[in-house]
DNA sequence: TTGTAAGCGTTATCAG
DNA sequence: CTGATAACGCTTACAA
């Protein structure tokens, strides 16, 4: 590994000559040692130190993305094509401008600040750590973060967030059965979203739902809105019970993410239920999952590189003018129509 | 940040002695002073600079994992859920050690090898990258590599790759088809095994499908060695019109991997033809999707997690012992049956 | 236009 | 057992 130093040798010039043309101060140097250096820094296939830049304090190029994850599921989550998906879409954008990306995932705060200290990284993206840890990164560490899919309130403030038009989201699928002619829809989600302290996104998408029905004169019916285990094998036997309750009286079902939506469309059809016909489903995100599983989903279509991109888009300009103001981005959603939802000729008409 | 030195003078030492507090060195220090030096670090929060380790040559405890990737894929690569879960068990192993994961995507060698140099990586993984590109890595850079799933040649040497046992997964899964009955058996693969150029480990999964044919008495019948276009919407066609033939002959068809096994059986199913009775389908890998898919899919089975936990197992070792003999790590494969293969009554009966 | 030198925080060496 | 010091490579302020 050749130093500035030593090319400076070569070139018989000084340390700072060189290093003002590999930053191309082309004002401080004349034209003729500029060719001159320039040669010879191509020969050496110089390669600059970052630890040096790391200890004097010129900006590590470092960002780290932090994943937080439940305990429960830990081991699952980074096989989600979201999360590998969104992973690669902002890797290649900060690559872009030279960064790099250090991954880390550990449930621990203190742990991930830690790191994040250890390595003066410039920026950090928290990916899917709910509120009160993001409060809580916030007041130890001053760099500049973006959250992804973190809930946050109207009243809260001083955050940037890059998150999905949610609420439109759960608006428009709802609408979509509601035109459809079904009037007995249900919403399934791993969160209570009836809760007024819960933390987490789907709360936004039930709200649209909540919406499309009170604009239609449905009042939305508690023992419809169903909170599903996080864990696999409870989560399956509750969807089994529902199906055989009847689905409660429903006659189509708004998961609040495609990956449970397909889990119950498939259980659902191993116990001999057709989809469509007996029950319809939606869902939300547009995994690649979405058109594998049969009947194809009908579902919400979130741009996930776009949403990468955008993270860093945002994180970097928060780097650059070291301005905080809140930024709570919600990218659009599309409305995507597949095949699991039938026609429901109601009473009504 | 507080540094070594700030806490020397709060605690009234020398920076040498609380370094040596910091490290343990217990027989160094008096335990009356050690006690002292202790409890100032404790107030401090200290964090250690990464940067002046690296400067330092210290070591800089980063290990870079990078992906490479095929130019056609590129976006859809880290949507792979094994990418996803190789890419967590990694991190997650590391971790343990104090280590860091840099995570690098760039189809260019010489970045790649920039990025390294730069960060004075103490190893790297290298995930998905072939033959050539490997020994370009190693020809340029004395640092520990780890490679996953690249396919070596008995002829090479000095190499440390973890990969699977390939052959043995494919002689297992045409076996259990001869077993059933099923004597015309078509080989699918994105990679043209038949080559002998071909590096991928797809040509390990084909020569166990060989053996088994063969030993049954059965020659391989190239046309039924197929290979398919890396490109999606090509790939559907020719997937139609390998079916629209009726599938070549064949009563059951042997996919390289998961993901194209469940494309094609969705398609197959489209298209009006029953799977199993139609046509008997096997993959290779067991991915979530293929118990999600229906029906089920009948494969080969590997331990991601498992996988991942010893490519760092392995690496970590290469770099205690600066050695580099070539380990070629082939971990168990596990068949699994499921629902995607009919029985066969063959006329030999 | 070019060069000199200080400083970043850690560790290892060596002297006390 | 303890402490002083040099070294790592880069950047920048300042001197020539």
């Amino acid at each position: 590994m050749i130093t500035i130093k030593e090319m400076a040798e070569i070139a018989g010039v000084s340390p700072t000559t060189v290093a003002n043309v590999l930053h191309g101060r082309t004002k401080k140097v004349s034209e003729e040692t500029r060719k001159k250096v320039q040669k010879v820094i191509e020969k050496s296939n110089y390669v600059s130190n970052m630890g040096a830049r790391l200890l004097g304090n010129y900006g590590s190029r470092i960002i780290a993305v932090i994943i937080s994850y439940n305990n429960d599921r830990q081991e699952t989550l980074m096989q989600d094509p979201f999360v590998g998906a969104i992973l690669g879409a902002m890797e290649k954008e900060m690559s872009k401008s030279g960064y790099f990306m250090m991954l880390y995932m550990n449930p621990n705060v203190m742990e991930c600040l830690h790191m994040a200290m250890a390595w003066n990284v410039e920026g950090i993206i928290l990916l899917g750590v709910d509120r009160s840890a993001y409060y809580e990164f916030r007041s130890r560490l001053e760099v500049p973060m973006v959250t992804i899919d973190t809930y946050f309130k109207d009243s809260d403030t001083s955050y940037a967030n890059v998150g999905l038009q949610d609420f439109e989201g759960g608006y428009m699928v709802t609408e979509y059965l509601l035109d459809k002619g079904h009037r007995e829809i249900a919403f399934l989600s791993v969160s209570d979203v009836l809760l007024k302290t819960t933390d987490a996104i789907d709360v936004s998408r039930y709200q649209g739902y909540k919406k499309a029905l009170m604009e239609k004169g449905i009042k939305v019916d508690k023992e419809r809105v169903r909170k599903l285990s996080k864990e696999e094998k409870e989560r399956l036997g509750q969807l089994e019970d529902f199906a055989r309750s009847g689905f409660g009286g429903c006659t189509s079902l708004f998961f609040a993410s495609d990956s449970l939506a397909i889990e119950a469309l498939n259980i659902f059809q191993d116990m001999g239920y057709k989809v469509p016909s007996d029950i319809s489903i939606v869902g939300f995100d547009n995994i690649s999952a979405s058109c594998q599983c049969r009947p194809k989903l009908t579902t919400v279509q979130q741009d996930i590189f776009q949403r990468g991109e955008y993270a860093i888009k945002v994180l970097m300009e928060q780097m650059e003018k070291k301005s905080q103001k809140a930024i709570n981005l919600r990218l659009p959603v599309e409305f995507i129509e597949r095949d699991s939802v039938a026609e429901k000729v109601n009473k009504e008409l």
